[in-house]
This record gives C-alpha cells, structure tokens and sequence, in this order.
DNA sequence: TCAAAAGTGTTATCCTTACACCCATGT
DNA sequence: ACATGGGTGTAAGGATAACACTTTTGA
C-alpha cells in the first residue's frame, strides 16, 4: 500500500470514526509458456510494517498486488477506480474485471497499529491476454506457482506436499487440543486430499488458511512472534495479505471456468486446441487427457475451427479455433468441463 | 441506513479524504411453507431520501436489510461486527455467513449528495433453520420472490414475465441506437431466455440488471426522473439499492446448492427427502422430479435414511433422513444437481 | 527416417432422464 | 374405498473415460 499521504493525513487530523480507507486490489493474470502469471509491483518493508516490528528491516522490498486508494469524492465506480490505478502503475488497459473478495480484518494493514487508518480492500480479478511488452518500472510478471507451489499438479503431486506439508500439519494436528483434533483433522483431509479424500483444486483458499493457521507460511510469523520457529517456509511471500488474496483469485477462477466461458479472456482471438488445452492446465494445476479435451469443448459447441493453420507449433499444422459466442445462448453454463477423478499426470 | 449520527457528525467536521463509511448488510434466508424468506427490518423515507429529492414523501417507509456501519477501532472481523448487528437489530444469532458482494458505487445513498459520506457496503449472505418466532419490533420476514416475482418458475413462466416484462424490454430494445441494439438484443435473451435462449435460474442479477436500465424496477425512478413514467413496476421495491443485493444472493445461492452442500443449513436435523426437495426448488425457483431427484441425492451420497419415519405428512409415513457429512471427503464437489434442461411444470 | 504434435475412431461404462408402478397412511 | 404423498424398478439415451491408431509437419 504504497499511496501513503491522503493515509497519513487522515490518521493525524481526525477521529475514531473516520479512520476508514478503501483500498484497491488487483489480480491481473495472464498464462504464457504453460504458465500462468500475475502481475506485481514491488512495495518497500518499511511502508508496509514499521521498523520496531518486522524482523526483517527496512530496505528489504517485498512483491505486492498493485493497489490504489479510493478517493470518495471522485464520482466513479470500484471497477473504473481500480483501471486508473493499474493503467497509472503497470501501463495496462484491463479488459475483463470481476469483484473478488472484500478483506476488512483489523490490523491488516500493521500501519494501523501506529495510528494508521483500517484499512478494508477490495481485491478484483482480472483477466489479460497478452504480457505486455513494458510494464512500468516496478511492475513484473511472476509464475503464481511460485506463490503456492503447492497448486501446480501438473506433474504429478508437487514433493514439498509429501516432504514438507504433510509431516509439518502432522505435528500441528498432534498439538491440537484433544476436542478440536477430529474437526481440524477432517479439515485439513478435505483440503489437501489426505487420507483417500480427492484434491480438490478449487479449495486454494482453505489451504492457505490451514497453512497459514499451521505458521506454515511466513505471513504468520509477521503480526505477533509464533510459537514455532519459521524455518524455510514453501512458496515465495507477499506484502500483507496479499498471498490470501492471491489464493483467493486462483480458486475463483479454477471454479469459474468449469461454468463460464472466462479462458477465453486469456487466449488470443484465434488459437488452437492445445494452446487452450494449455491455458486450462496450467489454470486448474492438472493434467487433461486431450482427444477427451478436444471432444468436450468441440461438442460442447465452445468453439469452431476457421479452417485456417498455423505451422508454428513444432509438429503437424494445427487448425486455429474461435471462441463460439452462440454457445451463450444455447447452454446455460458454458465452460470448460474437468474431469471428476483426478487422472493421473499423463498425456 | 438508519444510523445515521455518526456519519452526520463525520460529515460536518471533516474533508474530502475522510468521508467514507462502511456499512454492512445481510440477506438473512429461511425456507418455510415451500416459500423461500429474507428478513427486513423498516426504515423510514426520510431517512433514506432527502425531502425535495424523493417523489414520495416522508414518513414513507421502505423495506431494508438489516444493516449495520463499522466502527472502525472496534477490534473485531467484519462478519463478526456483522453478526453482532443482526443479533440486535433482529434477536437472530447467525450461523452460516459467507460474503456476497461489495457495494460502493457513488452517490447509492443519496444522503451524499447532501453532505453524507460515501457509503460502502459488505454484504453477506446467511442462512438459517427457523423462523425464529419472534423478531424484534420493526422486523419481519417475507417471501423473497415478492421483491423478484419474475424469479419464481415453480408454476411455469411467470405471467408477469410475459404480459409487462418482455413487451417493455422490447420497447426498450427499440429505443436503442442502432449499434447498441444487437448486443441489448443478446444481453436480454441470454439473461431472460428469450428467442429460444434457455431460462438460467443463476441470471438473477443480470436480470435486475437489465430491468434497472430499463427503468421497469421503482428504484431506477428516485435518483433522477426517468424518460420514461414509471407506471406500475414489477416486485416490491426496496430502500437503496437493497433489491440489487437481494438478487445478487439469490444467484449466488442458486448456483451454491449444486456443488455444496449448503442446503442443509436452511433444514432441521432430520428431514423427509420430500422436504429437502421443496427447500431446494423454492430456492432454485423451478420443479424437480421427484424419483430422479431422490436416487441423485441419495446416490451422490449427500444424504442417509435414520430409520425412523414421520407420520405427519399427510399420507405414507416418510423415512427421515440426515445430512451426510463424510460425502465431504468422497466428493469434490458434493450439492444437489439440477436437471440441465428445464422441466415442464409437473410433479 | 524419426520425433513431435495434431487429429480420428471405437468401446465399455456410468449417469441422466423418463416412464410405470407399488406402498402406507388418514379420512 | 380413495385420496395423498412416499417410495422402487427399469429401460433408453447420452455423456465420460480410456483405449489404440493415423496424419502432417520440421529437423
């Protein structure tokens, strides 16, 4: 959060009641190279929590979501609010935009616990087709496996469940008071598919907030000094809370598209049928068998080939596809439908 | 929005940057009798519109949710304060509360045209198993499909769809300039289903939507005089944009009910699998069938028969059954599958 | 000629839909 | 006896998942 002045102000000339500002999310995603990517800005240690708390001290930069402040007098919606913002810091014009998730916890923001304002955002998820070729300085695309490796089932379970995950939320169930245990050990099964449950890969949300819960994750150990000692903790962090939101968006969309015709925002106008094959991979974190691939998006009337080929793909032309936009009115949820078991990591 | 004092007081004292306000709203649902219920409390015109600008004047009352501002230094989540609101506007203690939607447009209270702040609302949805007998004073429960009587295919289509709705919406289609025309067109037959377009029980907020552009709902009339006259509009109206929220639960629900298993929340312990139908159409607004219904619900492993029967259903004693909470771990995505295309209206 | 990726065909199985029919109670 | 709602069986059709196999390019 790094628009601090309207912040501070606020924080110095008035009182409890009004100590409230908005603040603007985003999740911007593009999928490039089997891989799908948001897009952050980077925001300095000392911005986000003051120098007598972190361990870590200032100077240290940490990946943040771009963000903006919401001014009230400007007579605008959330929505365009946020598209200033990110066209202001990241040079992108964003196309397809959905409301995400509203986070108002107290202290959030840890400025708040030195007369800063409560800070409540509200994230969006959007959608972009191409990595834009500049974006400004302090913004860069990064994978967002590296944020939650443990999401990317593509080849097979990733080994930090097995090696680090697991044993650790072992431990943590161990230490669980003797009532909460069964509650807590039927969470975490359902969640990370332990104990012949099915992962589930729309349940990001509920794993991070097990991870998290667990101190799992280095967010934990920022607020108050955790009982347990850090140690290497799995996948790169974020500012905040903006690692929550994060998983927040991922599971979002990993829904979204079984039932909305939302890939498409990601792919350019034509494509072919394993470059959406790709992007769906690469989005939902599994593999999919691909001649059952082909027939479900090709019965399912989501898309036409044009009869045009493009000869880029390293092996036999493949045939360029569109997206069918009648396909809206024909079928009540038009998306691209996963399999129900999970098939195991071949092609 | 009726309280009112500390948004007064940090308008009169303070500058731009500060004058923002959270709200907080439910939609609190019950099912009961085969009718699906949301609770209102009253609130007064007067304090929802100032005098010159409403054509009704004051001492009009409007429904509302029930609602409730953040103070920003109580220390408290924001579902927490949410509840803490309802327990005493209503006497209701929630159980399941998941967040909706947040609501932040300009000027959707019109108090800020005069002074108020910027009101942003979180709103969430709950559900409950009673009507609890006795609501405090000013609120109340009523039947959801009084606000949204277009939403309500339990009977077949209802006749206010085609007698008012559709020839205004094709008036409205008219009165489009020309290169707007065709994506209304599309808009309005993918929402409403017409032009041999399927009936999407989830589009209620694209519905509202369309409805509100089209100045057929009352609440499109009060912040500045339409084109058109009002005349008669469908659906009671509700205080701001409550309506608007109403029928973005309502979607999110109907969608919720398929892939989990949030149903239950609104029924006893044990119920008859007939009950669990009525629940799950009133909810969805269209008739199931019986016998396929029962081996989807019983098969899909959602539910398991007690053993015991009860004698008041007015024919064959019915065998109560329970929710089945190990389908939890079994399935990914465990709720009550709707039939795909719309059956005709028949038991 | 071989590797790589595109694309086709077929079959067994499961799930959905629709229909017909029987059962147990109260009046 | 019959009306009312509860409950079972079964067969047709469609969707899925898992196979194996052919085609067309570049290196």
């Amino acid at each position: 959060m790094q628009n601090s002045p309207e912040n501070r102000r606020a924080a110095d000339e008035t009182h409890m009641s009004t100590r409230i500002a908005i603040g603007l999310e985003a999740v911007i995603v593009a999928v490039t190279d089997e891989t799908p990517r948001i897009l952050t800005v980077q925001s300095t240690d000392h911005a986000l929590s003051p120098p007598e708390h972190g361990a870590r001290s200032s100077g240290h930069t940490l990946d943040a979501l771009p963000f903006g402040p919401l001014d009230p007098d400007a007579d605008d919606t959330l929505d365009r609010v946020l598209r200033g913002w990110v066209r202001q810091q990241t040079g992108i014009t964003l196309g397809y935009v959905e409301q995400l998730y509203t986070f108002g916890d107290p202290f959030r923001d840890p400025r708040q616990h030195h007369g800063g304002p409560r800070v409540i955002s509200v994230a969006y998820l959007a959608l972009t087709r191409e990595l834009h070729p500049a974006p400004r300085a302090r913004a860069a695309w990064h994978d967002w496996y590296a944020y939650l490796p443990w999401e990317d089932w593509r080849n097979g379970a990733p080994p930090i469940l097995d090696e680090r995950i697991a044993p650790a939320l072992e431990r943590w169930l161990a230490a669980a008071p003797a009532q909460q245990r069964n509650r807590r050990q039927e969470r975490v099964d359902i969640a990370f598919g332990f104990h012949g449950a099915h992962w589930d890969p729309e349940r990001t949300l509920e794993r991070y907030q097990i991870l998290y819960e667990a101190g799992l994750v280095a967010e934990a150990h920022r607020q108050q000094p955790h009982d347990a000692t850090p140690g290497e903790t799995p996948g790169r962090s974020m500012a905040l809370d903006h690692r929550r939101i994060l998983a927040t968006g991922l599971g979002r969309l990993r829904g979204k598209i079984k039932y909305r015709p939302v890939v498409f925002e990601l792919l350019p106008d034509t494509f072919t049928l394993s470059g959406l094959q790709r992007v769906v991979e690469a989005l939902s974190g599994v593999r999919l068998h691909k001649q059952n691939f082909r027939r479900l998006v090709d019965q399912g009337g989501l898309v036409e080939g044009t009869g045009e080929h493009t000869f880029s793909t390293g092996g036999r032309p493949a045939e360029l596809y569109t997206f069918r936009r009648e396909v809206l009115r024909e079928r009540p949820a038009p998306g691209v439908r996963l399999p129900t078991g999970t098939p195991r990591a071949s092609r």
